[in-house]
DNA sequence: ATTTTGACGCT
DNA sequence: AGCGTCAA
């Protein structure tokens, strides 16, 4: 665990050095994966599409040709050419193409009857092992991680006792200056004597954030954006700012007015119905309004866990580590089958319980092989009538036989309970990892556990070699 | 015909 | 354990 130094046991709590927090985020990741497959899509736009134009049924591999102009599918990622025509996510083929005749779109892979996500999954595993290298990474979805790069910055800053230097890159740098958002070369060649504490380690941090995306760039091909703030919640707000391949540094200095102007459903958390809420009752918009409320009216109308938490973040503190955890916690795959597909016996739940097993198991085994772990709880889920139903047992084992079985028995306890019933969704996962590494000698133990001075100070040298297969 | 994932909080 | 929310 962490070594707790004893003064935070003490009254007089000395302020802990500000951290530096990174979000990263690929650009039309899904597209940047297929045009590293098929580099005669680079410069063209391009959308992916999640629909099997052979009702899902054909198995479509990441290999073969699988650009279907006529595709009607829904876009799930758009390339930032096809943006500046207005395709948009979410579109349908036939829009899209009125926005942008030229639009290649490639199909998502399928296999077992359902789309395969497998080749993202795995380029996304490439970007976060790359990632790492910098600090504390947190892998936050497929395309998608937060980085605690503090011992680098601090490591720099001591090494360097001089001042920041210029990013890699610095074209691709930006900073939340007193006059809004500007290139970094002027915040850069801020005197000496002018930098503070604070800012020094901000800057420090966006040089090794442009080192990391310069490595992903050259060994990946793949280009991304990044915010650099002192914590997650402003880290993950600035990675937007500025895209595709911009990195935005937000100094201390302009949070107020970065958040401001800003719509409540902007920050995370706040998208939703919780969102909605707030506004709602306070009559609100912005973060700014909600920085006028008192802290005691907010804990009165949203509680006491609720209403200082939002105090907090209309202020732009938040408190929630980078946790480090490279890999997913589950993995999970499933299929909607919408109205006219929808899944009305036991013989179909059965069969498609099988394709969905196979997707998993196959997961669960490449996993094992790469992560040495194994999954301890399994689950099946699925919706009826716009209900979603999940049950869970102890996994039976990591075939895909077994694994089908144990669903099929957990959807059957379901069924058992009602006269009628319609799987209008239906989804497998597997939970609760336990690690199968083999037991290191005590020598070798002792060895890294003595090598392991704190997280993140590894810097950019290429990890140990995983322990792979065997 | 907005799919297919994932994380997390509440109880 | 199971449900609901949030997000990409």
């Amino acid at each position: 665990g962490h070594p707790h130094p004893v003064w935070r046991m003490t009254s007089r709590v000395p302020a802990l050095p500000r951290a530096v927090v990174v979000h990263v985020d690929l650009d039309a990741f899904y597209c940047q994966v297929e045009v590293g497959r098929d580099p005669s899509l680079q410069g063209q736009p391009i959308a992916v599409v999640q629909y099997n134009p052979f009702g899902d049924l054909r198995t479509i591999l990441p290999s073969e040709p699988r650009i279907f102009n006529d595709s009607n599918g829904s876009l799930i990622a758009v390339s930032y050419e096809a943006r500046a025509f207005g395709v948009k996510r979410n579109m349908r083929g036939d829009e899209a193409r009125r926005q942008c005749p030229e639009l290649q779109l490639v199909q998502v892979p399928t296999a077992n009857g359902k789309a395969d996500l497998t080749i993202y999954r795995e380029a996304g595993a490439q970007v976060i092992d790359i990632l790492a290298r910098g600090g504390v990474c947190e892998r936050a979805s497929i395309d998608e991680a937060y980085l605690d790069v503090t011992e680098e910055a601090l490591r720099r800053a001591r090494r360097d006792h001089g001042r920041p230097v210029l990013p890699l890159n610095p074209e691709q740098c930006r900073v939340y200056g007193p006059d809004g958002v500007a290139g970094c070369e002027a915040w850069f060649s801020t005197p000496d004597w002018a930098w503070s504490d604070a800012d020094e380690l901000l800057a420090h941090g966006a040089a090794v954030v442009a080192e990391l995306r310069h490595v992903v760039q050259t060994e990946l091909g793949y280009s991304c954006s990044a915010g650099i703030a002192h914590n997650k919640l402003l880290a993950k707000l600035c990675s937007g700012l500025h895209k595709p391949q911009q990195q935005t540094i937000l100094p201390e200095s302009a949070v107020q007015r970065l958040l401001d102007p800003l719509m409540i459903a902007k920050l995370r958390s706040l998208g939703g119905k919780l969102g909605q809420q707030v506004a709602q009752v306070l009559g609100i918009e912005t973060v700014g309004q909600l920085r006028a409320v008192p802290e005691t009216r907010l804990r009165t109308l949203f509680g006491p866990e609720t209403g200082p938490w939002l105090h907090r973040m209309a202020r732009g503190q938040s408190s929630d580590r980078v946790q480090q955890r490279t890999l997913p916690k589950s993995l999970g795959c499933g299929k909607t089958f919408r109205a006219q597909n929808a899944i009305r016996t036991l013989q179909d739940v059965q069969y498609w319980l099988q394709q969905i097993a196979r997707e998993l198991a196959e997961r669960i085994g490449s996993d094992r092989e790469r992560n040495q772990r194994v999954p301890q709880t399994m689950g099946v889920g699925l919706s009826s009538h716009g209900d979603h139903v999940s049950r869970s047992c102890a996994m039976p084992g990591l075939s895909v036989e077994s694994i089908a079985s144990a669903g099929l028995a957990l959807v059957r306890r379901w069924v058992a309970e009602r006269a009628e019933w319609t799987v209008t969704d239906l989804y497998l996962s597997a939970c609760n990892f336990r690690s199968i590494a083999a037991c290191p000698s005590i020598a070798t133990f002792f060895q890294s556990a003595a090598g392991e001075g704190g997280q993140g100070t590894q810097g950019l040298a290429p990890p140990d070699p995983r322990p792979d297969s065997p």
